[in-house]
DNA sequence: CCATTTATGGAAATCGTTTTCCAAGCATAG
DNA sequence: CTATGCTTGGAAAACGATTTCCATAAATGG
């Protein structure tokens, strides 16, 4: 393999100089500078990351804090996109992504699961699905030990940054639409887990459209459940004219409890994601770009690792009508 | 950050004698031993994997090469198996996974590519959904530059092991259950993409149980694709009295048909994917198991990169039915 | 009791970069 | 013609481990 020595050697100047023509310092002449890059370029040298990492402070890898359990599958369409996402933009960034999965530090103390980033020389971190009772996570926030950036929590500081579409106003949105397309009445609000950032959001979201419409709205926490939201929509769904899920996985645990009970109701979700396609009716949703998400969080974490100071990212979305037909082509 | 330095000071050590305790070489008393142990569980030192991977040529760095692509999101499942089990037998093993898009290479040369993954410290590579249009990766594994494993795909060599289940057998064993189960004559099979290695694996399977049974046999491929598989039965499938289909998802295409068309035929499909729970009727299925797959690929590429010589990895397949109520627990 | 081996621990080179600091070289100004 | 400043490029010290080789001390054998 070619070294910078190899480069420096070849082109008669020193191995520093070949580093700050690389790296597009100044004090380099015009001459020099091309003289190198045409080295480089013949011997196919590609800088070695490993040791660009470790010599530069600047250089740092990046973890992606991957929420994932073996049951809750809907999420691997989810959890694909922000990989795809902070991978590609990384690469772009010239940052090292390194993958992890929360039920790999879930036990851990703050201090383990900092000296573990440390040994990878982890510099920044990117998680998702934050509830309230991820202690550890919450602790490795405070300690500002790490740039951090939060997708779906609003959670900022000196290190920290969250990145997130504005839940109350999607959730408002998609509701809205429904309830308007159906003259609905009586609302049955089906939320999500208590301690989901989100979940108070879109709550905001759904109370704030009732009240200006004045609709009646009853609410149930589905915790994002598939079965708890089946469960739910059967107990209650007789009484309502229209059932708003705080999750697509929940919206179809809803309408299979609708066509089980043969009743007619419209049924609203929030994601956007693939499997809503194969339920057989089609729903409204809101449908997050999920990669553009990944990407911006990378951007995010690219600005802190820079020294610059974190705020609140919002992006924007939209509202769509899933059906099988749209999915399988 | 505590370094390997500061526990030297603070063992009263030199340097070389913590790296030797830390990596169970000999030569070093049981004494200092303990006594290095002690300050390293005081200190909370971690070794600095970045350090360690440019210092020691052993300690490689290992890529997923991931296929995806926004569209066939049925894959997601299967990505997401793949990534968890790399993901954590390799902190078992202590290497460091970095997982790279098969986009970000398609269009580099093999030069480009070999030149990246050196570059990044990469020594080991894990590959799936291989075809044999993917010319880059096959010059990859030609140049025996990197250790690699191929997940369902039999190729083997000098550094290239392969892992999967026994898909001819597996294809045989779904088929021969859904045939008994169905007193099956005219079996209609939609097979895989025709560059896709367990394509003629799969094929080899059927055809096998359909000689065995007499049973008159029709192949159309399907491409993997839901949409050419749901076409496909629409065209045939009131010929045949059973639709086998080389993967889930066209299995789903297959059945999205058949109720569409209003007419009952025994559905079976490939790989177990939760999708399978979401289409409203039920099917037997091969039920592969990518978490430990994937595991066992890693233990192969850790095999190969310790200098054994590659090899054919059989793991076994259970026969699922999989339907709705099954899943949403 | 001396010679020879073996166990143990340390000094220093190495991996491939980045980055700081310093020495020329050169031009401009006084 | 000397003093000053700016540009350019090189030497060398990090970064944090691993690993080779060497020196000492202890143990063994004759």
């Amino acid at each position: 393999m070619v070294s910078i020595k190899d480069v420096a050697r070849e082109a008669g100047v020193a191995i520093s100089t070949v580093s700050k023509v690389l790296n597009n310092y100044p004090n380099v002449s015009e001459n020099t500078r091309a003289k190198v890059m045409e080295v480089v370029d013949r011997l196919g040298f590609v800088p070695n990351a490993v040791a660009a990492s470790l010599s530069s402070k600047k250089m740092g890898r990046v973890a992606l804090l991957i929420k994932f359990n073996l049951t809750t599958e809907a999420s691997d369409e989810i959890s694909m996109q922000y990989i795809s996402g902070a991978v590609h933009r990384a690469k772009e960034l010239q940052l090292d992504v390194i993958t992890v999965f929360t039920s790999m530090i879930e036990d851990m103390t703050v201090e383990e699961v900092t000296s573990y980033f440390e040994s990878q020389g982890i510099k920044g971190i990117i998680v998702y699905g934050l509830t309230t009772k991820d202690k550890v996570v919450h602790k490795l926030i405070k300690s500002e030990h790490f740039k951090m950036v939060v997708i779906d929590a609003p959670i900022t500081g000196e290190c920290t940054s969250c990145v997130s579409v504005d839940n109350a106003k999607a959730q408002y949105d998609v509701a809205k639409k429904t309830v308007t397309e159906n003259k609905v009445k009586k609302v049955l609000y089906i939320s999500g887990d208590e301690n989901g950032y989100v979940t108070g959001q879109r709550l905001q979201g759904i109370k704030k459209l009732c009240e200006e419409k004045k609709l009646k709205l009853t609410v149930r926490s589905g915790r994002f459940s598939e079965l708890r939201a089946r469960e739910i929509t059967m107990k209650y769904a007789k009484n309502h004219d229209c059932v708003v899920c705080a999750s697509d996985l929940m919206a179809i645990g809803a309408m299979k409890a609708l066509i089980d009970m043969d009743i007619f109701r419209p049924v609203c979700g929030f994601d956007g994601i693939i499997l809503m396609g194969y339920v057989g009716k089609q729903m409204n949703t809101v449908k997050q770009d999920f990669v553009k998400i990944s990407e911006e969080a990378l951007d995010e974490l690219n600005r802190l690792m820079q020294g610059d100071v974190g705020r609140e990212v919002i992006l924007p979305h939209t509202l769509v009508r899933m059906k099988y037909e749209d999915i399988i082509k």
